[in-house]
DNA sequence: TTAAATTTGTGTTATAAAACACGTATATTG
DNA sequence: CAATATACGTGTTTTATAACACAAATTTAA
């Protein structure tokens, strides 16, 4: 367990929800987090297991990922830092649905849901903030689900890349995406095999669209990822 | 416009969430509500239209149906009363994406954005219940996105006739599903073509899975179909 | 610093499901 | 009621993508 003031991302991060605290509320708060932290391929949370509280992933990279038909995993979202992870299990009352795997070395902090409920009840903003969240989170799963039962695989895997792009953004250079996935993951990702992730990005390297370094991915056209994207 | 009288399904129904508001908050809502009723066929909305408020469906069935790739639509979702319909969107402060189609006469009733808030500001119980709603539909979403791009055709159509079963039940032989759709609505809701959704349905009934009667189909042996739908 | 394991890359084959074509049955409408 | 549109049913062909096989490169471990 790490000292407190390790992990002070989660209500200071300039998007963090728990702004939207009073100051008493904020105190409730910073009290009853517990932070943590994970090496890299480190499994966060395991399908299956029942969530007891509310996980801010502080620093690092995530993946959840989700056992398929016969073992083909399906990667169902990627998260960076600052964000949360496991909620949906949590507001459902359910257990989870996908396992939450460290990509990089993460702190996270954790508060209670009986805290968590507390804070809902009494801060009406707070609340409506979490169900706009909720929705906002809804409508990308049914895009989603779209995207990856009708597009061909180039349309899935450029889709994928440009999803990168919105949850990492690019290192210095502006054109390498900023997170270092094996081509498994690609493929998991954007619902194909191995082999046609590592076929299909190459093509798009031939065709000038990316540039490839192993892991390093770098966007060379992005208007033309874009378009491969929404053609399908 | 109905009467008000017309629709009281949306805070008399047993599951109904207006349950959880106190004496003066429920007149609020009462009091705020607007009822109106569409035919069979008739769209509620359209995807891209922006929401106003909330809207309960009292009386009928609905599908929720999105423009896929060229033409190939998807159904994301069925909808039986007593149920809200269209509130992601609302929640999200996003437009719809996708349409509401009555596939029954309906009626419903419509309460507008800033009421609700103010109720749900008001009462963190009815806050709690809305995220464990939106929870709960996410979790859904996710499901089906891994159903759906995983599963072969049987496994898709069997698991479909379960998720209809599910929602409408079954007529009072208490093997029909009280629910009549084209072979298109079932191949769209299987993410199938019609073809495949029409062979598949006959194989099922010559395997004595169902049995038809046009579009009126009944489960014979519901454990097989549930061995279908999971084995893939 | 070798050896073993894993990841990446590429060509070939097999197959599930779409696309197409067309006939029949059932609704809908003038 | 006839005429037309829509929905249903079935056989054939095509195709996108999985499955398989194996070599090379890279990483990890011994």
């Amino acid at each position: 367990m790490l000292n407190k003031s390790d992990c002070q991302k989660c209500s200071n991060d300039k998007n963090s929800i728990f702004k939207l605290l009073n100051k008493q509320e904020r105190s409730v708060f910073e009290n009853n987090k517990q932070c943590t932290s994970y090496k890299k391929n480190e499994i966060i949370f395991k399908e299956g297991d029942m969530p007891s509280g509310l996980i801010c992933l502080c620093s690092g990279k995530v993946k959840l990922i989700k056992e398929g038909v016969g073992g083909r995993d399906q990667i169902i979202r990627m998260e960076n830092s600052v964000n949360f992870i496991g909620f949906r299990a949590l507001f459902a009352g359910e257990h989870y649905i996908a396992s939450a795997v460290a990509i990089e070395d993460c702190t996270l902090c954790y508060l209670e849901k009986k805290t968590l409920d507390k804070l809902i009840r009494a801060n009406g903003s707070f609340a409506l903030k979490i169900i706009t969240i909720l929705a906002k989170e809804l409508g990308v799963s049914n895009e989603r689900t779209l995207s990856l039962t009708q597009k061909h695989i180039r349309g899935r895997l450029a889709e994928s890349l440009l999803v990168l792009i919105n949850t990492f953004g690019y290192e210095d250079d502006g054109k390498t995406i900023k997170v270092y996935l094996s081509r498994e993951d690609l493929a998991n990702l954007s619902n194909m095999t191995t082999s046609n992730a590592i076929r299909t990005l190459s093509m798009f390297a031939s065709e000038g669209v990316i540039s490839i370094e192993g892991r390093r991915l770098s966007v060379e056209q992005f208007e033309t990822l874009k378009n491969i994207s929404s053609l399908g």
